[in-house]
Parts: C-alpha cells; structure tokens; sequence
DNA sequence: CTATTAATAAGCTGATTGACGAATTGAAAT
DNA sequence: ATTTCAATTCGTCAATCAGCTTATTAATAG
C-alpha cells in the first residue's frame, strides 16, 4: 500500500512541470520542515533547498526514491496519517494474490508451470508476454466490492486465475463486461466448463486454461518466477 | 488519459527495483523494438540499451520522462492501441435502443410508465433521477465485441434494459463487473430470477425490475417521454 | 530591537550521467 | 555456411548531479 502512494508520488514529480515544486508539494503535505526531512535523509537542508528551487534541473531516479521512500516511511512509522488518507482502501477479500513481474514472461511457459490444460485460444497467442497475474476467489469476487475495480494490476498484459469455479460462465461474463482485459484466464479446478466460455475466450482473444493445481501450490511455483 | 498512463509509468520505473528491466517492460508492451525506440528519441540504439541494461543507475527524471512520453505519445499518435487498452470504445449490434432525457426523471414515475414490478431496491432510491436508458439484448450483449462499453451514454445515471433474459444472472453479473453502474435495471421477461441477481442488485444499490412489457410497446411508451 | 530558526543562494569538487561510436555477440533467414 | 539485423558491451568525454560549506535573507518569538 505504501508501495501504491510512493509509486504515486514518484511518477509525479517526474512528469511535472516543475520537479522540484512537487517535490516541496509533498514534503509540506507530509506536514515536514526541510531540517526535518533532511534529517531523515542524512542530508544537509541546503541540499533539499537545491532540488525543491530547481537547481537540479534534473534528479536521478535513485535521488527522487529516497526522497519519495522517506517521506511515505517516515509517515508510515508514525502512524500512518498521510498514507492512509490517501489510501482510503478496503482491503479486497476477493483478491488472493495478486503480483507483477520485473519482466515478462511467455504464457507458454506459465502454462508448463502450472500444469495448465488449454481450453480455448490459438496457438500464435501462446508466445504473448505477461507481466503479473492476479488470483481471484470467484464467488467473493462478485459478491466483494469492487472486485473487479481492482484485479487488474499495473499492467492488464497479465494471468487472472479463478478459483472456486463450477462451470466457468460468470468468470469469463465478467472479463466480458469488463473494460480491461487479460491475456490468459485460469480456472482452478473447475468441475466443468461450459461452451459458452470457451466461446467468449475466443472473442476476447484470451487464452482460457484449467489446472488440476490448488491455490497455494499455484502461488508457491509462482514465487519463484520473477 | 494519457498522462495518467504516463505518471503511472514513470512512477513504477523510479521505485523499481530495476529501472531497467522495467524500462524495458513498458517499451516490450509498447510493442517497439530497441532502433525503433531510439529513432522516436534521436539518440542510438546502444543508448536504450545502456539504460535497459542498468548502465546507468539513476537515470534522471529527464531521461525517464521523455522515454516514457515518447512510447505514450507514439502508441496515441498510431491509435492509442496500449493507451485505449485502459479504456475502450467502439459500435455494435446488441444495443437495441439508447436515448439520453432531455431532464431528469425519476425512478418511480418510468416505472409506472413500463409497468415495471420491483424486485430489489429500498424505497429511497425510487426518487434518484434517470437520464437515459439504454436497451440491451442480453445474449447479444454477451457474445457482441464491447457491448458494456457502449451500454452507458452521457450519463451513467440511467436505466438498462435487458431483454431475452433467462434468470438474470449473467446480465447482473455483467453489471457487477462493468466500472459504470446503473440506476435501474431492467429484465424484460424474465422466465424467473436467480436470488444472486436480487442480491447483487442490493449490493449495488441498483432499482432491480421485471417487467411484462415487450421491447417494443416499451420503447413505444418511452418516446412519449422526455 | 534582537535572537533564533527556516529557507535561499552561491561556490566548489568528486562522482555519475548522457551520449556517441566501434567492436562483439545472438539469433533468424537465406 | 553466410548474411543480416537486433541487441549488447565498453571506452571516452563534456555536461550535470549530489553533496558540502559558508553567507545571506525572510520570518517569528521574546
């Protein structure tokens, strides 16, 4: 969660028209003086002077990180009052597991991983990269609030895995409705899947497998590929 | 839209882990080779290596911002495939009918109007004022490229109809999943109605109504309106 | 009016970036 | 086996960054 707002604050100030008024944004939202916050940094206060007045036209990343990363932490540790203000976010019981990859990763070879079955989906989409999956708890998925808001991570080139499947209709509704969409679907040991969720797949050009696997040993061989 | 993606992008690159790999990611997502990129950017090929190699540790902001706008403003000027994959939009079959009002509308007078009888929704919600409606053939709706795109007009304070409906599961389940919610749902006969419709339809705090009406005597009586 | 503290400004230096080009490796295609 | 083209590696160098120090300018509390 802390990850979501640094990631926030960070893509910010690199696009903003003044890096260093946006840096100053945030250092006074997190209610800190620039003695304090140099502090935290280990840094002179003249130092956090020069970027906020602009005399770095152009910070490294590495720079704009530790600034970001202070200031979340520091609040973190603290109680949290900014960080959860700008969070207001229920945590999502629906969603099991939900992880982006440092790179991409062929389908083909998290079908191997998962000892997946493919239902639906021509060969030629089977070299497609993907960059993170999501694991979905279907039944608390529709029932949960904005579910489905939520399953697609940083990036929609990704797996959404299904557990609790019976026949695998409303799943592959929902991806249907849904504006967003993924690259591969996975159901988790359903006990049949019906033709019009194949049908759908096709459409959508989505690769549609089952797995005989259960979540946890999904998610456990799933840890060790980044 | 765009600077959204660009904020978000840029924002991922700087906490990561690897700057690189990431940087990396984005512009494999963007579907660019490393020449192609680097002739957006005017600079040499082994420049984008340098930096999706971890050459340079802390890239500037700078650096970061132009690669990033430069796969954002490439991807909009071609398209906007990756871009609009965030967002859709395109035309199709299974919208039978969509009008906007010219005024407000309450809940309770169209259903008069539509001899609608209500299955799920608390009192208070019957005075929320409808915009619009939109009518859809379910089947059609589901088996159609991008029907729920299209379903919401200018306003998403409306009504939706579905017609062809069997236990109205899917068609709420397609509600459930779709960010845009409306007011009032409509099922134009109905053989019968799955509770799970009832209780998502409270979930969303959306006017659920069965209707004996056919499609036509109700877009009839709804012209008369405004 | 003075003392204190926060924020700016400016000069300086070693470390790194941003860019190039030339040479090398890798992987498909002929 | 050879060609081709994308990707990688690396030496080089001017430009810029990251940090310090010291001096100066607000602003605020006694």
């Amino acid at each position: 969660m802390q990850k979501q707002l640094t990631r926030r604050i960070a893509g910010e100030i690199v696009v903003s028209e003044s890096p260093g008024e946006t840096m100053r944004k945030w250092r006074e939202i997190f209610h800190l003086s620039q003695k304090e916050f140099a502090n935290l940094l280990e840094v002179k206060p003249s130092v956090v002077c020069d970027f906020e007045k602009g005399r770095r036209a152009s910070p490294g990343i590495g720079t704009v990180r530790r600034f970001v990363e202070a200031m979340v932490d520091y609040d973190s540790a603290h109680g949290g009052k900014v960080v959860n203000s700008m969070s207001e976010k229920r945590t999502n019981e629906a969603i099991v597991d939900i992880k982006e990859f440092t790179s991409g990763m062929a389908i083909e070879s998290m079908l191997e991983t998962i000892e997946g079955e493919i239902i639906a989906g021509k060969e030629e989409l089977l070299s497609r990269p993907i960059y993170g999956y999501t694991m979905v708890d279907s039944l608390k998925a529709i029932t949960t609030y904005n579910a489905f808001g939520e399953m697609y991570g940083w990036s929609n080139e990704r797996a959404v895995f299904f557990s609790g499947v019976q026949y695998g209709r409303s799943p592959m509704i929902a991806v249907r409705a849904h504006p967003v969409k993924p690259r591969m679907v996975v159901y988790i040991k359903p006990k049949a899947v019906d033709p019009l969720a194949t049908k759908l797949a096709d459409m959508e050009r989505v690769v549609l497998v089952k797995t005989k696997l259960d979540e946890k040993t999904i998610i456990e061989k799933l840890r060790y590929l980044k």
